[in-house]
DNA sequence: TTCCAGGTAGTCG
DNA sequence: CGACTACCTGGA
């Protein structure tokens, strides 16, 4: 099956800039593969795999977005657009942030850094939230690298073309993976030749020592956190709940919930949001990342998650960034 | 070579 | 509670 279609300005609300939102380096999802001017990856539209390449032609952020959709299965484009207009967070209204961002003179000046600027959805929760886990790490070429590692030796492949496209293997199969080179030496019985690589096991995807966190959250998700119920919780009560995963702190947690479920008002603080914050707001002095984190969710409420994607894309292409480095 | 970043989990008082 | 450090990996 095959289907193509245009998303039009009067089906979104506010501006979209396709390729900001999507290299904005967000969290959660390494970022869409550009190849012939479309951003591909393979999704999920009820349950079932399709592949998605779509682009914005120009650079108004008016101008409407041109998908072309692949799958094996009969999908129909309703659902198809759907999902999109989902994860590129087109239900969004921008014009109304934009109204919030203008009552505060320090949120003010971000509108024309970051227009069409919009919270990037994950597409399969179990991969946002194992993702999330391993973000936790110094740089995101590294995590993108181990989640793209993951899914090529353990999802399901599937070939539209030359190149093929992964799931995100499931908790069942996480759980059991050997987390080191030891472990799965340990579990091979036959004689191995001498030369022989280990790499069929978590650690050998540069994850370091959160394959242990890995394994144990997919261990947690398959019997004891069921993930689909989490989105139907209260933000606090979600946010309560996912703490109790390895390697869930309040900052993964939080990028889980904005990212992954759609939390608006999840305020994530990594060490740049606290620079940001506390330069802006607190005249440079030295604030906790919990103080941080309640004064962001008090202040801007349903807005949270936007300021925080607005500040940090802000700080980054006016210079601020570089100046709040130590 | 050694050092360091990045958030979480663990330990200590 | 707050302050501290170990954890891994790869880049400086």
């Amino acid at each position: 099956m095959k289907k193509e279609f245009k998303i039009r300005a009067n089906e979104f609300k506010g501006p979209i800039n396709l390729s900001l939102t999507i290299n904005s380096g967000q969290t959660s999802q390494p970022s869409w593969i550009k190849k012939d001017g479309y951003f591909r990856e393979l999704i999920s539209v009820d349950g079932k795999p399709c592949l998605i390449k779509i682009t914005q032609k120009g650079d108004n952020p008016e101008n409407p977005l041109e998908v072309m959709a692949q799958s094996i299965n009969d999908l129909k484009v309703d659902a198809i657009k759907g999902q999109i207009m989902e994860i590129f967070g087109l239900n969004h209204d921008l014009d109304k942030l934009y109204d919030f961002l203008r009552n505060d003179p320090k949120l003010e000046p971000t509108i024309n850094f970051c227009k069409g600027l919009r919270l990037f959805k994950a597409h399969d929760i179990f991969e946002c939230l194992i993702s999330s886990i391993s973000s936790a790490n110094c740089s995101i070429l590294r995590w993108n690298r181990s989640i793209r590692d993951i899914k090529r030796k353990w999802g399901d492949e599937y070939k539209f073309s030359r190149e093929p496209f992964y799931t995100f293997p499931s908790p069942q199969i996480l759980a059991t993976l050997p987390e080191h080179d030891l472990e799965e030496m340990q579990r091979c019985e036959d004689d191995l030749p001498e030369n022989f690589v280990f790499d069929n096991n978590l650690q050998a995807c540069g994850v370091g020592y959160r394959a242990k966190y890995i394994i144990n959250a997919s261990r947690m998700v398959q019997d004891e956190i069921n993930l689909e119920k989490l989105g139907k919780m209260k933000y606090d009560k979600a946010f309560n709940t996912i703490l109790q995963i390895p390697g869930v702190g309040p900052k993964v947690a939080d990028c889980i919930l904005l990212y992954g479920y759609g939390f608006g008002e999840a305020f994530p603080v990594d060490l740049w949001i606290k620079r940001i914050i506390c330069k802006l707001y607190f005249d440079g002095e030295d604030i906790p990342v919990p103080k941080i984190r309640s004064f962001g969710i008090e202040r801007f409420g349903e807005y949270a998650g936007y300021v925080q994607l607005y500040l940090f894309h802000y700080a980054r292409k006016s210079g601020l960034l570089e100046r709040l480095k130590p």
